[in-house]
DNA sequence: TATGAATGAGACTTCATTCAT
DNA sequence: TATGAATGAAGTCTCATTCAT
């Protein structure tokens, strides 16, 4: 599975032959169907285990008694934490979505649905608890999403390496308090 | 090519066989490589048209005498409309990103880079002249392409419809001023 | 399909490549998917036009206002004679029994049922009508199409030549009356 | 050996796995191959032994003083019992006959022509003391061949259960008598 | 001696591409 | 110029067999 991650998030999912995971893991091409069924059982495994991995690190950092401001840097910082710490995963999580058969794409969407659905409701409650002005609750939930979902491309690409602290608290700020001077 | 533009769209670039373009365009298969040797010069193609398109309806609205609200509200909106108006090109560009092969993912990657070199120089600039205060350009200007670059998904995905002017508005006044009351 | 056949025959299905069949018919082994699915579904489609053709064979010949003893020789004959004058397709028929998957299988067997139940009720009537003396119908079925099943062997395996006519009327002669002198 | 039986005969040998023979027998995978060398060297250990107590079954009841009548009915007797005693055995025998390599083969075919060779000896013995008119020896040696080699069918396949001495006296009556009332 | 995880040769099947018509 | 039947390279998956434990 670790080779899989690691020749799938370079080459992708479709221009990865089994033999190369074979070759990548040490062991014979047949092998891998001692545990996985096929080609794309073992990527949908992957999936699933980075999307509970990337819950996991979500969820364990943000507690619910905290106040909007603190909630979004710490799920901002959390996410490029994760994303920092599990390139591999990261570029197959975000890039190899075309694969997904019809059952993985639409377990794929219900999490993201979901992760965003969560993510509405929370900003919805800052709004109605006056933390955040009258905003388009939609919308702002697209824009921390569009971040959040962009984020891993200069990480991974052209990595990137910033620290995932100071970035969660100069995005949280951009954010809060906007760019005009 | 509009047919090639529709399935590929649709089913992605690698479950697209030739033979469907070729149905869907009501022609025969071998009619195709009349006009593009390879599925793959025929995707490039298709890729740099959009590309091509998106600079212009890009470039066209954005002149360079504006201060840096008007300049970002234009820029977003007129990436929401594109994104709105050429949903198949759209899902294509942002999404069969991983078929590319080293050559178009290079190009890929300069057209990137040069947009985001240029909003970066741009951001630079208002931050020089005091319109923007001293925040880290290179994190905004992620955080401004992340947002452009995520917008689509709920636009293509879900169908969301929204006024492209409206958005623009309301997510230049999140950057702008942030959401806190 | 000729060369399917030949080969099949010659090699029995699991021993038969695609490739050789390819060979054989002097075409490229992915031809032979344009007309065919797969390389099960070539044989069954080559067993339906057998049974098909045995059917012809058989029932054509056969007019309903005979005597039992012309019903017979006639079958015994025109069983022969399609054992002689198809000997790669009675190979087959005969001999790949085991690979028919579920379906095939239950269809075949549905045949051989048909075939032996027509055959059974033709008994019954010639001993209602008492052409034939009282023996069990069942087993006598199961004797004639013993042999009309057996005769293939040596014609086929041994390349043992025989007209059918003369043999259809010495089997006929042992079944009617028998060999004690 | 029991358990390979059971399995060759259920699924063929073309569709067993070494592995289910290994969990029928509830033994290791690796262990049959203490004892076998290979899957076809364990089939034809399979069908030697079967064709020993085959033979076993046909010679010692057959007594070479007998009347041509007495001897085909206990020759059909024998082999009817066999067949309905060892259903598995018998479905192996005649029916995975297209797997035998071609030293198998050949075995089987000296077998299955040795046999023969003594029917249709014994047969023109009866014709030359006048016990058996004078029919085509090799005819007659085909049509019991024929009934034998068929009868295993309804019963093997329909479960079909009749008792071995009734049915011999039956079939024997209809080669010695015929048919016609 | 018994095992079963590991192996890799081998076979099926797909589909981008060609080329004779 | 347009076609689509033919092609065969390439890739997935199976399963008999091995061998370290």
């Amino acid at each position: 599975m670790e080779a899989a991650i690691r020749v799938f998030s370079q080459k992708g999912y479709h221009h990865t032959k089994m033999e190369e995971i074979a070759i990548e893991a040490g062991i014979g091409k047949g092998t891998i169907y001692e545990y996985f069924s096929s080609k794309l059982q073992l990527l949908q495994e992957i999936m699933k285990r980075s999307f509970r991995l990337y819950e996991q690190t979500m969820s364990s950092d943000i507690s619910n008694s905290m106040f909007i401001n603190e909630k979004i840097k710490m799920l901002v910082e959390a996410h490029f934490r994760f994303c920092q710490e599990n390139k591999d995963l990261t570029r197959i999580l975000f890039w190899d979505t075309d694969i997904m058969d019809e059952e993985l794409r639409d377990w794929a969407c219900q999490q993201r649905t979901g992760k965003e659905k969560r993510l509405q409701d929370f900003i919805q409650a800052g709004i109605d608890r006056g933390e955040i002005r009258a905003v388009d609750a939609k919308l702002l939930t697209v824009v921390i999403s569009g971040v959040l979902g962009s984020i891993w491309v200069p990480m991974v690409i052209e990595d990137w390496i910033i620290d995932a602290a100071f970035a969660a608290e100069q995005v949280t700020d951009i954010i809060m308090n906007g760019i005009k001077s």
